[in-house]
DNA sequence: CCAGCTTTAGTGATGTGTCAACAAATATTT
DNA sequence: AAATATTTGTTGACACATCACTAAAGCTGG
């Protein structure tokens, strides 16, 4: 016959169960505003939003795919499947990279300036709007700590 | 001259950004985890497991597709082709609907059972592991409390 | 040097998510 | 009952994500 005990350790109770389908809930409801507010407003996806942002942040508008990759945390298909797509849009264009022959950079277009420069102030206002706002400072700093606990615990394991 | 006051609402400040950045990081790499975590162990996706849970739960093991869909709070497409795909690898089969002739039912098969009976006790152990036993039970009365709150604040707007 | 390993990037296949269009059955209005 | 509207589900097109594979360039130790 098992442990119950083990069983126990199992399960969820019912606040550890509320407070995740919270959490899973607020994750896919935001996540769906986010990018609604984006294609809407500035008919951006939340994927080109992503790469756009450190684009625009480096200097001389230039990043090499492997940076521009370790910024945001994607790996290099994803990101090279996502950059072909925006050159192809135009919001980017690929370049060689000078020093390392291996290497690809990728550039903010013009066009790619304005989409970002044209999304940014209305989805941080959907940020302040659905996130930030509704939260005191203490809250703010609660919610920084147990996440930021929370991510070491699974950067120690690094599965 | 634009008001001071007013470009200064639109960003976020330091705290601000290091929470959300801290939130949005933690969701991405939670997500990775357990995605990781079901394939390995189990051999189903994100999206198989979120359709298998309620209809191993359902009387019967059949639910209507519509019933499905407002469960997990998917829309109609999505659920649709995730069926479709599901029923191919033999996780469910289709059937007729008795009382709507517009109706579809979806209903677990031995295959399907088999697989969300072995996939739940390492998903809900990886989910203790990495979100619920880190935390404290005022930890998670308050987060339970804050995302409740942001859900509200997002459906008050129903965009 | 150069043989083998690592790093970097790209590609095709497949699974997943979203949108618009469609079709059929049901519900509502007149 | 007939016309109209709503509900329900599917489909095709396309964007996005992940995996296995490839290939070229750089690095490392003999």
């Amino acid at each position: 016959m098992a442990d119950p005990q083990r069983l126990e350790e199992q399960r969820l109770d019912e606040r550890e169960a509320r407070v995740w389908r919270s959490y899973r809930g607020l994750g896919q409801e935001l996540q769906a505003a986010l990018d609604r507010q984006l294609v809407r407003d500035a008919g951006l996806s939340a994927a080109e939003y992503a790469l756009l942002v450190p684009l625009s942040e480096a200097s001389g508008d230039v990043l090499r795919m492997r940076d521009l990759g370790v910024r945001i945390g994607w790996d290099r298909s994803r990101l090279s499947h996502q950059a072909r797509r925006m050159a192809k849009r135009g919001l980017l264009v690929r370049e060689d990279c000078a020093d390392d022959a291996r290497g690809a950079m990728v550039r903010l277009t013009a066009a790619g300036r304005a989409a970002i420069e044209n999304a940014a102030p209305e989805h941080v206002a959907t940020v302040r709007r659905y996130f930030a706002d509704p939260l005191s400072d203490e809250e703010l700093d609660l919610l920084g700590a147990v996440f930021e606990r929370l991510r070491d615990r699974l950067a120690a394991d690094a599965d």
